[in-house]
DNA sequence: GTCTATAAAGCGATAGAC
DNA sequence: GTCTATCGCTTTATAGAC
């Protein structure tokens, strides 16, 4: 059952409100932003903010759930063409951008921070984001599997493996604000992913 | 070059307080927690705080480096005895026990929202923790090298991969509160990424 | 809806007695 | 070192005019 949500129109004054709430949850994270920061970033008075939403945690709510409500990593076709090693390593370029690109940085940070408050914002952020690269990953191993470059019974459990190898040290440090370590970048750990799913899974 | 340290000498009400200040920034975060709330859960009065501690930060700082301090990750010997799927398996095993900690889950939270202001705690928290379990796992792998188990020209690679497998959507979901995917728990992740490294580094 | 001005509360930090 | 009491500031949120 789907709550009526309450679909507010669209005003611009809500909608700048909306984008420098934004900058600001995501740069500042939650409680470092103030509603003074955010009445400024958006050219407009407290009381306006007050106006549109009931305060500060459904103000957060809104942002999170307006960037996650579509399709926050994917949209665009997943390579499905090309033998394994070329679309592996195309889908890992391009799950890689998103993973690091700082808006979704941001949001991990935030919402990490936040779930215990807010449990439905974590699953909202999931489901657009890491879920749906997930998924897509997914649908790339069924069907290099299907077409016989690859032999991974459980995709899901393939692309598990494949995501996490991505999403390793390098992402965590990024995460925390740490440099990479020496000698190591995205681009290697990338390739050595793709080779070692090769050999786990190739023919 | 090693800094004094200034050691304060361990007074039972600093404990007390660094025991109450752990609680309250591991579940509330840095910012929901509150000097008063750290004197009552102590029982000693804020001034007592304040003589001990320079203020919030460093009281933080203080927690920080106390928990990540010793050998969070690993003091404990690492298995390093039997074949290569019995060793990854323990390792594997005791990693994912020490990472889905709820101490260690509230830490990676606070620290990961606290990463931009205050940099070097994030260092701090990388080095006793995560690189402290990496660091024993590039061992593993070492030594399984070394004694012909394995092929993994590049252990640090290997054990990176290793990790992210074991870090992939479950521990992610956990960190945001999530519950697991259906039919998917801890001990088939780790099941299947001791299978995917035997095949890509196996002998 | 939007503004200016202000209320009400909580916060980190300190003064001063003991 | 430890306490009680309080300062000074920031913050969220609201009143009331337009």
């Amino acid at each position: 059952m789907e709550m009526p949500r309450h679909q507010p129109r669209p005003s611009p004054k809500r909608g700048a409100v909306l984008d420098a709430a934004q900058a600001c949850f995501l740069e500042l994270g939650y409680a470092a932003t103030s509603m003074d920061l955010v009445a400024a970033g958006a050219g407009v008075s407290k009381a306006t903010i007050y106006a549109h939403f009931v305060g500060k945690e459904d103000l957060f709510s809104a942002v999170i759930h307006r960037r996650c409500g579509g399709d926050l990593w994917a949209a665009e076709a997943w390579p499905l063409e090309g033998g394994a090693r070329v679309t592996l390593a195309a889908a890992a370029t391009r799950l890689m951008e998103l993973m690091t690109a700082p808006d979704t940085l941001g949001m991990y940070r935030v919402v990490i921070a936040e779930a215990a408050r807010q449990p439905d914002l974590a699953r909202a952020f999931w489901e657009a984001g890491p879920g749906q690269g997930k998924a897509r990953l997914s649908a790339v191993f069924e069907e290099l599997s299907r077409r016989g470059e690859l032999n991974a019974p459980d995709p899901w459990a393939a692309a598990d493996q494949f995501a996490g190898m991505l999403r390793a040290e390098i992402f965590h440090r990024t995460l925390l604000g740490l440099p990479n370590p020496e000698g190591r970048n995205a681009e290697a750990t990338i390739a050595a992913a793709v080779e070692t799913i090769l050999r786990a899974y190739g023919r």
